[in-house]
DNA sequence: AGTGCAGTTGACTTT
DNA sequence: TAAAGTCAACTGCAC
């Protein structure tokens, strides 16, 4: 009890559900006693990008997080309401010296609130300690040498579990909403990953011991990705894992699929980055000439979103997401790809419907994907997916089509990609794959013409794009006419924008 | 044996 | 993490 007549610190849990390799909640309790509190927002849950599923998983993981401090001594609290309305109470009630926390790069509504936290902790007084989660650099003014700050933040070592926590025996837990208390729809989801840190470290240990020998070979079909990818990003999302320690457990292991896999973790960052830099892009295309360009269609949208397009690889990969909450990430860029060129949809309203489908929905990386995969980034190459050709590419006899489309399955093989081709009755798709591409391929383009629009393109890649040594951020994607160094330029500027592989 | 030719492969360019 | 088009080199085969 005599814990309670100190002032504490507080370590708001955000999205870094776990206690080890937790630097707010080590150097909290440095200070003195700890309230762990994590606040179940209902205005976040309501928010267009949100979902039941992924409220089950964070709930998991919370459960799991409540069990594991209890076991130091204090379980997690926690309350429901709007983050600073539960602070101040917390204050009055209490008394609060400090909050400590993760910096968290999400979406405009966590933005938002936490520059409405950080105003309140200004005004009373309180000291607000924000450590970094991840590679990305809040305040970022140049992109030289990020690489190599990357290297130093996981090579940092890892912040060890606290012993024990002192117990606050006059503080309720709280309980934790359902989803009908938080007003979430329906969502099942029967394939679903279960959250929380021990089935994190389950699957962390089963990838690097036994499944990513054969990573490489395997994440590019949905056939093999369930298995060979190593399905640690809805545990990174919600934090159960910090990345940091899944580097380092890497970090000893050698082949090429471990080297594949390493580099997608440091791509992870790069992405966040840019959210973190440029908030806007969760709601407005990178290039002002790509602003609405597209035609909401109620009818399209529906039957991609529900896997009826008549396109059996798409259907079968939207039907599979929608069970698993999770999809490889090549078929998540063919769905884009899809809605945004062949159906013409604009990207924000499905990617909403793909944010709430992910469990592992991570803000940063989602809206980046999804303006680079409708093309409005303006400085990465133009990338039109073939439904038809990535389903022969990589589900050839159909397996994953007969799968997830059981009305397909007595199809015979010869026409199973393009069944309305085989004669017969079946219906047509909902657009000609091969006359949607070629137009929404000219649109584009035509835009890409433009007057002016190769002037904006070298600003957005002078602000987002990610320096190599020895490269002018000159010339433009959509010249007409271009030196073939310039052209060599544009390509490895586009590489180090799309991905971050610089080895160094 | 050498030639012509259709078809294939791969590197590179364009959209 | 694209796909389609172009072109030159190559291959197998018929004659």
């Amino acid at each position: 009890m005599a814990v309670a007549d100190q002032p504490l610190q507080l370590v708001w849990f955000k999205r870094d559900l776990r206690s080890v390799d937790h630097r707010p909640l080590a150097l909290a309790l440095e200070r003195g006693p700890v309230l762990p509190l994590y606040i179940v927002e209902p205005q976040f849950w309501l928010q267009p990008d949100a979902s039941a599923r992924q409220w089950a998983f964070c709930r998991e993981a919370l459960e799991a997080l409540r069990e594991r401090l209890s076991a130091l001594g204090q379980p997690l609290v926690v309350r429901v309401g709007d983050a600073v309305e539960v602070l101040e109470r917390a204050r009055l009630r209490l008394g609060v010296e400090a909050l400590w926390s993760h910096q968290e790069t999400g979406n405009a509504f966590t933005f938002a609130r936490d520059r409405r936290v950080k105003a309140w902790a200004r005004s009373h007084g309180i000291p607000w300690h924000e450590c970094p989660q991840f590679g990305v650099i809040r305040g970022l003014r140049r992109r030289e040498g990020w690489a190599t700050r990357w290297q130093e933040r996981m090579a940092t070592p890892l912040t060890p579990e606290p012993l024990a926590l002192p117990p606050l025996p006059s503080i309720q837990p709280g309980g934790l909403p359902s989803t009908s208390d938080l007003g979430l729809a329906a969502d099942p989801c029967p394939c679903r990953q279960r959250g929380g840190r021990p089935q994190g470290e389950t699957v962390l240990q089963d990838f690097l011991q036994r499944r990513v020998q054969r990573y490489s070979g395997s994440i590019s079909s949905p056939l093999t990705a369930f298995d060979g990818c190593s399905r640690l990003s809805p545990y990174l999302t919600w934090g159960c894992l910090s990345l940091r320690e899944v580097v380092q457990a890497s970090a000893s292991l050698a082949g090429r699929g471990v080297r594949n896999f390493r580099s997608r973790l440091h791509w992870h960052c790069h992405f966040i980055q840019k959210l973190e830099s440029e908030p806007a892009i969760e709601h407005r295309d990178f290039h002002p000439f790509m602003r609405d360009i597209r035609a909401w269609d109620a009818e399209r949208y529906q039957a991609w979103a529900e896997g009826r397009t008549g396109l059996p690889f798409v259907d079968a990969c939207m039907r599979a997401l929608i069970a698993h909450g999770w999809i490889n990430f090549r078929m998540r860029a063919m769905l884009m790809s899809v809605a945004s060129y062949h159906l013409w949809l604009p990207w924000r309203e499905t990617g909403l419907h793909l944010a709430r489908l992910f469990v592992d929905y991570e803000p940063g990386i989602h809206w980046s994907q999804c303006q680079m995969q409708s093309g409005s980034t303006s400085i990465n190459t133009i990338r039109i997916y073939n439904p038809i050709k990535q389903g022969l590419d990589h589900d050839p006899k159909g397996v994953f089509i007969r799968r997830w489309c059981p009305e397909l399955a007595d199809r015979p093989d010869v026409w199973l990609h393009e069944p309305w081709r085989g004669g017969g009755d079946h219906p047509a798709p909902i657009v000609d794959p091969a006359q949607a591409a070629r137009e929404a391929r000219d649109r584009i383009w035509a835009i890409r013409r433009a007057a002016g629009f190769d002037r904006i393109a070298d600003a957005i890649q002078e602000r987002h794009g990610s320096r190599r040594a020895g490269l002018a951020p000159t010339g433009g994607q959509g010249s007409r006419r271009r030196r073939r160094t310039d052209v060599a330029d544009a390509s490895m500027r586009q590489l180090s924008l799309q991905v971050d592989i610089d080895p160094a």
